[in-house]
DNA sequence: TTCACACTTCGACGGTAGACGAAGCATCCG
DNA sequence: CGGATGCTTCGTCTACCGTCGAAGTGTGAA
């Protein structure tokens, strides 16, 4: 019996490879041109603008025009969700990528997941957050604990401005790379922000990697580490 | 530049309306046999077949042989929560099923999500649960109160062989027909469990929809209910 | 052993969707 | 203005994949 919305329009939607690359490209949160997509996605720009058509069509991206450009995002963080959740089953079953690019071990060990930080790093900071008290997580479940309420304040991160948006102020992320949680929800976006303030690291300009420099990875550590 | 585990041919297997259809119906959490699934999905069974191993292959199913009869059931919940929030995208970028089948408005009702109480009922339980102070829930983060420490073990729910389970406890699941939160976890599977045995409901033989006979319904409601 | 049934494999067919070249609009820049 | 750039539309080609009929394997029932 047929029942409930019908998956088969979306999951096609990124079951083309060079869409799904389109999409993965745009898992960086970052806007991008259709050129530059077309680019990611190894295409012309002609096949490229019909795929942004029906991927915008399909409601997973959403585009604006600013001059000759057109730039394209995720229409939403559900959309991010469910390319992560995608990726963590791909992983599991063992769908990994043919050609490891050349940034991988980078994108291993810090990256973007849509607006926090993910791989190795990310990992590490749930971790510490949680030895420090301030975090309390219990399988999927993570919440502010009363320490944390004075924490991150000090960090010059407002929780009340946090609550205020719509989405989850904080809640886990299982990583592909790591197969461990790291955080997400404006909680963790936040602290990535946090981390791109004080100068402890940038965005790759290619690729979803962050780069911490060699100070700001020492501090990242005497903050979060054992 | 590419990284992660490549979603595309995770996507495309979902993408096809057959492959779609089958595994919609396996979402009910129930095996089911490879004829069953070709009905299902409106199909021969030699296309089916073809179907079911390119599933298999791709580690969505799995599958076991019983005597002449071959079962297939999803290979886990990461899948079925892929499944759902595939369903929630497309439920909120307007891919509705055309054709809604006579068993709608139940399925919109009470409905089995994987193994956990879904639909309109399923809402409503959470929010009851809410009510009484037994969880607690902020954004995508639901935690058992101390209250609840005491009111789930009186209902027949023994909290600490749950906590066993590598699964999370508890968390919320984005209902696609009502666009709220409903509980999943292995302590909404347990509650669909007590419902069950204390005779309050059945399940549909060919729909999800989860049936309330008229007494189960009203001791539901004096329950959790305003 | 013989038939019935569940499922799989093989082969052929057909529709569809992705690919690009060429041409057509817009927009910015000198 | 005129040329360059970014993007879209059109038309065409091709390759792939879902589909089913027919035949094959294996299991259970009579």
């Amino acid at each position: 019996m047929k029942d409930g919305p019908s998956l088969a329009p979306i999951a096609a939607l990124a079951g083309d490879p060079a869409r799904a690359n389109m999409l993965t490209a745009l898992l960086s949160g970052k806007a991008l041109t259709a050129t530059e997509l077309a680019n990611e996605a190894g295409i012309t720009a002609q096949t490229a603008s019909s795929h942004l058509s029906k991927l915008e069509g399909g409601g997973l991206i959403a585009g604006v025009k600013q001059g000759r450009h057109r730039y394209f995002r995720l229409s939403g963080s559900d959309v991010a969700d469910m390319l992560e959740k995608m990726m963590g089953v791909a992983a599991r079953a063992g769908h990994l990528r043919t050609r490891p690019g050349p940034s991988d071990p980078q994108v291993r060990k810090a990256r973007v997941c849509y607006d926090h930080l993910a791989g190795e790093m990310g990992v590490e900071m749930f971790d510490g957050l949680s030895r420090l008290g301030v975090i309390a997580s219990r399988g999927d479940d993570v919440k502010i604990t009363r320490k944390g309420e004075a924490f991150f304040p000090k960090m010059g991160i407002d929780l009340s401005v946090l609550a205020q948006s719509r989405r989850p102020l904080c809640k886990s992320c299982l990583d592909w790379s790591q197969r461990r949680s790291h955080l997400a929800g404006s909680l963790g976006a936040a602290l990535l922000d946090r981390i791109y303030d004080e100068g402890w690291a940038m965005r790759d300009r290619k690729s979803r990697a962050v780069l911490f420099s060699r100070s700001g990875e020492s501090k990242f550590r005497s903050m979060f580490a054992a």
